[in-house]
This record gives C-alpha cells, structure tokens and sequence, in this order.
DNA sequence: GCGACAG
DNA sequence: ATCTTGTCGC
C-alpha cells in the first residue's frame, strides 16, 4: 500500500488559524539521516481554476529509471497566499501518494520545507503528516538570506533567517539559477544537499520534481 | 506604512 | 502557478 498520514487536521482553515498549525506542525520536525535513499519520489501539483492535478513520480536514484507515477485530479479550495501554499496542495499529494504502490525511501516536494517563515514549508507539512522523510526543493526563494554559490554544478551556500541555518542554496549546473533546498521531515540538510545532486542529471530541477512537474500539467496542458 | 512573497 | 510564440544567446 502507499503512504497513508498518520496524522490528519482540518483544511477549511483561516489564514490566522492556518499559520497556527504551521507553528504546531514545526514543532514535530526531527532532523535525522534517512535508512534509506534509494527511491525518492518527486512531487507537483499543476492548478487551473478550481481544480488541480497532483503527480508523483518514483526515481531510482542508481538506475536512474522511473519505477512507478501516478497522478490524480480532484477540486483546490484554499487560495495561493506566500507561506500558505500547502493547505493548497498538499490535500491532493496526499491522495496521490496513497495510490502508490511503492513505498519511497524520500519525498521531494517542489517548494520549501524548513526554509519557511514559520519553519512549514510544503515539506515539511507533508512529510510531518506521513512521518516520511522528506526535503523541499525549490525554485525561487521564500524568506531568508544568502551569498551567491558559485557557478560551478556542486557548489552551494548556506541559507539563514536571522542567524539560523534554514536551508541551502545549491548550484545543480554549472552557469544556471541556483535551487532551494531545505529538510522537510526526517532529513538532514547535508543529506538533503546530497540528494538533490545525485538525482539530478542534465536539468536544472533533480529528475524526480521536474518529472512530476511534467506529467502533472502535460496532463492539463 | 512599505516592501517581500514557494507555487 | 497560469496566460503564451517566437526568439535571443551560449
């Protein structure tokens, strides 16, 4: 069977008492090494009006094949607002990842995960809720601060919010826009900067987001 | 009050 | 994220 949560809250929230639970789910982050990181599966979610579509796509990080995908479609209520962004989405991953038939060693959502005003980004929503190890990789900056790395595949900085470490900036090819990783539950930062690089191969984005986030809107268009 | 702001 | 074709540049 697939990845069922293990913990379950109500969706129709306000903002207020949205930002309340993010401060409550933060709280339940543990920052290990995963046992495993064999099989990651990468996460998007492609919206058009009212209605969404989720994607999942299992990578086999030595093969470097995809073993399994499945997407899902249903209806998306909660609105976009910067820092709320998995009360929009993650209701439809969780239905997507319930239909697996693989079990990941990691998730790898496209979005932050610690790198988050209140330390629950999409990754960390999501992996608290499923007790999964996760990380957040993302392609533009929420909050926080840091040097440029440099423009060589590999290289990275360190991403801080008022002097805490929240996530890590990291060059995935050489002369392209840096991403954003952060640990979503579960994960280590160093780990999670390691993961990153070994799934990614000739694109920007490691292959397990930027195929869900193909398939996920090649199926909306 | 003003600027910033994942997808 | 989405609206959208061709086009500039390595």
């Amino acid at each position: 069977m697939g990845l069922i949560p293990r913990v379950s809250h109500p969706w129709n929230l306000s903002p207020k008492e949205a930002r309340a639970l993010q401060r409550q789910l933060a709280r339940q982050v543990r920052f290990e090494v995963p046992d495993r990181m064999e099989t990651v599966a990468g996460l998007d979610v492609s919206v058009r009006g009212e209605r969404g579509r989720a994607a999942v796509v299992v990578w086999q990080v030595a093969s470097q094949q995809v073993l399994e995908c499945v997407v899902v479609e249903g209806p998306v209520a909660f609105p976009y607002i910067p820092g709320l962004l998995s009360f929009r989405e993650v209701p439809l991953l969780l239905q997507a990842l319930a239909r697996l038939r693989i079990r990941p060693d990691v998730l790898m959502v496209d979005g932050q995960g610690w790198a988050h005003p209140r330390r629950c980004g999409l990754a960390t929503h999501l992996g608290v809720l499923l007790d999964h190890p996760s990380v957040g990789v993302a392609k533009s900056r929420l909050t926080g601060h840091h040097d440029e790395p440099g423009v060589e595949k590999g290289s990275w900085t360190l991403l801080y919010d008022n002097g805490e470490v929240i996530g890590a900036v990291v060059r995935t090819r050489t002369g392209v826009r840096p991403v954003y990783v952060s640990v979503g539950h579960r994960m280590t930062l160093e780990a999670a900067v390691a993961l990153t690089l070994r799934c990614t191969t000739r694109f920007r984005l490691p292959e397990p987001t930027r195929r869900a986030d193909q398939l996920s809107r090649k199926s909306f268009g």
